[in-house]
DNA sequence: TCAAAAGTGTTTCGGATACACCCATGA
DNA sequence: TCATGGGTGTATCCGAAACACTTTTGA
C-alpha cells in the first residue's frame, strides 16, 4: 500500500506546483442544489482558517471541463451521474480579491468555468476536502459571506436554474423516488421564489406526462394523505432533450 | 517610431512564447453575426494554408475575459460597443483534433471560451489577423468545413440565440439605423429557420414598445413603399435589461 | 391593368388563471 | 368537531394564431 504524506506536505506541494497536474489559471466551481424539508439548499465549504466557498477544483492535464466538474462533484458529494450544467466563465482579472496565497500556482489568477449541480439531498453525504474544516447544506436565503465572487456566481447560477424551468422540466435529480404533489410544488415554489395555484400547478405538471401516479398515499402527515407519485425516467429525458417544461 | 520585425518572426515567438503575453491553455472564440440582404451570415477567417475558423484570440495576463473578447472583436470588424454576450466554453482535450503546431505554448491544448456578436454589418470592415489570408462574410446555412470544433461551436452559438429571442429583443445590434418592418421580420425568421405572419409580428414587435415610426417610406422597392422605423434605444435597453421579448 | 408587397382589423381558439366544493386526518 | 391540507372540476380571460380586404407601386 502506497504510504501517504502527511497532508500539509501535499498541500505545499499542491499550492507550488499544481500545474504539473492540472491546467493553470483555469478552475471549476460547483453550485450543487439540494431539496430538503421544504427549503432550497447549496452545499458549501469552510476553509480550515475561515471564509466559506464554493467546492471547485482544478481541471487535470488530459481531462475534459465536464469530466472535471464530474469528478469534483463525486469528490464532495460520493454521488455521480447526476444533473450538471455549465452556466458561465467568470474571468475578472481581479476576481479573487484578497487571495492569500503568496506564491506558486495557486497565487495566480484563476478563470472559473462554474457549473449548477442538482442532487438528491438525502443521499448526499458532505465531504470536506483537505482545505477544509466543514462541508454542509445551507439554505439558499441564508448564504454567509463568500470569498471572492462566490456569491455572485451562486446568484448567476439561481438565476440560469430559474431560467431552465421554463423548458425544462426539475425534479428528477432533487426529488425522492417517490413524492407528493405538494412536494413537488414546494420545489418549484423555492426556486422560483414565489407560490404557485395548487390545482393548476398539478394541472401543468399532470400535462407534462412525466409523472406516475402510485397508488400509494403518504401517510403520518397530520392531514389528508397525499398520493406519491414517482417520474417516468424515459419521459422524462424525453422532455429534457426536447425542451419540454411547464412554461414558468 | 516602433521598427516594426516581419511577420513571421512575431508568429514564430509568438508561437513559442505567446504565454508571456497570454493566459495558457485559454482561448477565446467569437461568433460575429450579420445580417444583410435577408440573410444571417457570420464572419470567418481563412488559415494561409487552408482551413477556414471562427475568429478568436486568447487573454492577456492582466485582462478579463469579456474585455479579451471585445478586443479581438475589434481587430477584426474595427467596431466596438457592440453586443457580445458569452455562452459556453468548450474544453474537451481532443477538441483540437489535427492542430499542427507540434512545439511550443500554441501546440498545447485549449480551454476555449465562446461568445457570439451581433454587428452591423455595414459598418464592418472584415479584417483577417496575421495568420490569415482571408476575412469574410457567409451565410449561416452555407458554411465550409471548419476547423477542430468550431462548427459546433457556432451550432451552440446559434441555438443561444434563437433562445434569447424568447425574452430578449434582438436587431438593434444588426440592423440599420432605419429599417422597414418586414426587413425586421426577416431578421427573426433567419435566427429562428421559420417563417411568421406577417400581421402578428408587426402587432407584436409594437407591442414590446421600442420601436419608433418614421414619417418616411422606403422608396425605391418594386411595390408599395413600406414605412420605416427606428429603435428606442432607452427603451429598447429597458427590454433587454427587463427581459421582455416577442416570446419567440 | 395586373402581380406582388405592404398597411390594417376582426374572429377564433387554447392555455393559463381564478376560483369552490368536498374529503381525510389528527388535534 | 374543527382546522388544516389535499383531491378534483369549471368558468373566465387574455394573448396568440388564423385570416381578408384594401392600397400602392413598378412592370
Amino acid at each position: 500500500m502506497k504510504k501517504k504524506r502527511p497532508k500539509f506536505l501535499l498541500n505545499e506541494a499542491f499550492r507550488k506546483h499544481g500545474d504539473r497536474t492540472f491546467l493553470p489559471h483555469l478552475s471549476v466551481d460547483c453550485v450543487i442544489f439540494g431539496f430538503h424539508e421544504g427549503h432550497l439548499k447549496v452545499l458549501l465549504l469552510k476553509w480550515k482558517d475561515g471564509p466559506w466557498c464554493l467546492p471547485g477544483g482544478f481541471i487535470k492535464h488530459k481531462e475534459s471541463i465536464d469530466d472535471a466538474a464530474t469528478r469534483i462533484l463525486k469528490e464532495r458529494t460520493g454521488l455521480d451521474a447526476i444533473f450538471l450544467k455549465q452556466f458561465h466563465a467568470f474571468g475578472d482579472p481581479l476576481r479573487e480579491k484578497g487571495k492569500r496565497h503568496q506564491e506558486g500556482w495557486i497565487s495566480k489568477r484563476f478563470v472559473t468555468i462554474a457549473y449548477y449541480a442538482l442532487v438528491d439531498y438525502s443521499k448526499v453525504f458532505p465531504q470536506p476536502d483537505s482545505f477544509s474544516s466543514e462541508c454542509t447544506w445551507c439554505d439558499v436565503h441564508a448564504v454567509p459571506n463568500l470569498i471572492y465572487d462566490h456569491k455572485q456566481i451562486m446568484k448567476v447560477a439561481l438565476e440560469a436554474l430559474q431560467l431552465s424551468l421554463n423548458d425544462h422540466p426539475v425534479g428528477y435529480n432533487l426529488m425522492p423516488l417517490k413524492f407528493t404533489m405538494p412536494e413537488l410544488q414546494r420545489l418549484y415554489e423555492t426556486i422560483l421564489g414565489q407560490s404557485l395555484d395548487r390545482r393548476n400547478f398539478q394541472k401543468r405538471m399532470l400535462a407534462l406526462d412525466i409523472l406516475v401516479k402510485l397508488n400509494e398515499r403518504k401517510t403520518g402527515g397530520a392531514h389528508k394523505a397525499p398520493f406519491l407519485y414517482r417520474f417516468d425516467k424515459k419521459k422524462y429525458d424525453r422532455a429534457v432533450k426536447r425542451g419540454l417544461g411547464a412554461g414558468f
